[in-house]
DNA sequence: AAAATGACGGTGT
DNA sequence: TACACCGCCATTT
């Protein structure tokens, strides 16, 4: 119920657009603690998973695709970011083109 | 308060 | 590109 960083990252997560993703240590970075990226993706797990938040958008810094508490694990993971136009490039995400970037 | 946990990041090999 | 190692952090027990 705080404005913990835990919010925030959710918060974070559910600004990014469809047709991008963001990495773990981004939105580490745009809540306030560019190294907190592995709190960032322990949030995502013990996270609802649901449409509520859309976790499957972010992934690692590399771009490969780490977890996936959701149905299907990371399968399905892949396939969702494929079909909102996400390149992926085997079992990495171009980042160069489908990384969002904060306006 | 201390220890354990984990969907990370960067660097070196 | 793949793998191993270390450092960093918030949350929970």
């Amino acid at each position: 119920m705080k404005n913990s960083f835990k919010d925030k990252v959710y918060e974070f997560c559910r600004a990014i657009p469809k047709g991008k993703v963001a990495t773990y240590g981004q939105i580490a970075r745009l809540a306030g603690k560019p190294k907190a990226g592995r709190a960032v993706g322990l949030f995502m797990r013990i996270n609802s998973d649901a449409p509520h938040t859309p976790c499957h958008r972010v992934v690692a810094a590399d771009g490969s695709l780490n977890g996936y508490s959701g149905q299907g694990g990371l399968a399905s993971k892949r396939k969702m970011l494929l079909k909102e136009g996400i390149i992926l490039r085997g079992s990495l995400v171009d980042l160069l083109r489908s990384q969002w970037k904060k306006s």
